[in-house]
DNA sequence: AAATCATTATAAAATAATCCATTAATCTAG
DNA sequence: CTAGATTAATGGATTATTTTATAATGATTT
């Protein structure tokens, strides 16, 4: 048997991964992924759910998109951002658990 | 039913994960953690296994000291680091699944 | 269709934070 | 005290972040 963890023993992972990191590891892109969840939204309703400027939202939406974090969908006026990846979330979820110490499946 | 993610609703939370997530990533510092696994090691261990200046590491290290990633022992000369949270290794496998795609349960 | 409003993105400037190399300081075994 | 191991402190370069201002695009109004 093996360790029983399976880290990341690539150094090219080690990058990539540290790479995505970076693009949640602030607490406004964390947030702009929290509001935005499993649903679509569209900027003007991040930009009120997150409580910053709006210049200051489409700047970390570019990160996130930039990175392949979020994906986007124009409709006339509006363009609408959703989440790429649904582990995504899944690792957002556990890093509550591990961070914050909230328990698992303890809901909203 | 509620939404199928458990995200993070609290601000304070948010904050927290993000700094933490923040200590993560970075490829010395996500490295480290990788090197040190489930065991400890000491700082000449990591600066080997790493492949920076002593120096550098000491400092990285002291960040992931400080956000409470890693622990230290110091026995008589040498001072061991261990990873504080079991789930921050659980964590890193999962990033290296949604990140890096690999499968999971690829051993070494 | 011109003027205007709403929505989003980009650019530039200012500020803040990070990173790494160098050097100095601590600590401890021998 | 000396040498080895580690941490702390400093400086400068680089990168991130925020703010302000402006541009681009589609919708509405007149």
């Amino acid at each position: 048997m093996e360790a029983s963890f399976n880290l990341i023993e690539k150094q090219e992972h080690i990058e990539l991964a540290a790479r995505a990191l970076k693009a949640i590891a602030h607490p406004l892109r964390l947030k702009i992924l929290c509001v935005v969840g499993d649903q679509e939204a569209c900027v003007q309703e991040i930009v009120d759910a997150v409580g910053t400027s709006q210049s200051n939202i489409s700047q970390h939406l570019a990160i996130l998109r930039e990175k392949g974090v979020l994906l986007t969908r124009k409709d006339a006026n509006r363009v609408y951002y959703r989440v790429g990846d649904a582990r995504t979330l899944q690792l957002i979820g556990m890093m509550r658990e591990v961070f914050c110490g909230v328990p698992q499946g303890s809901g909203h």
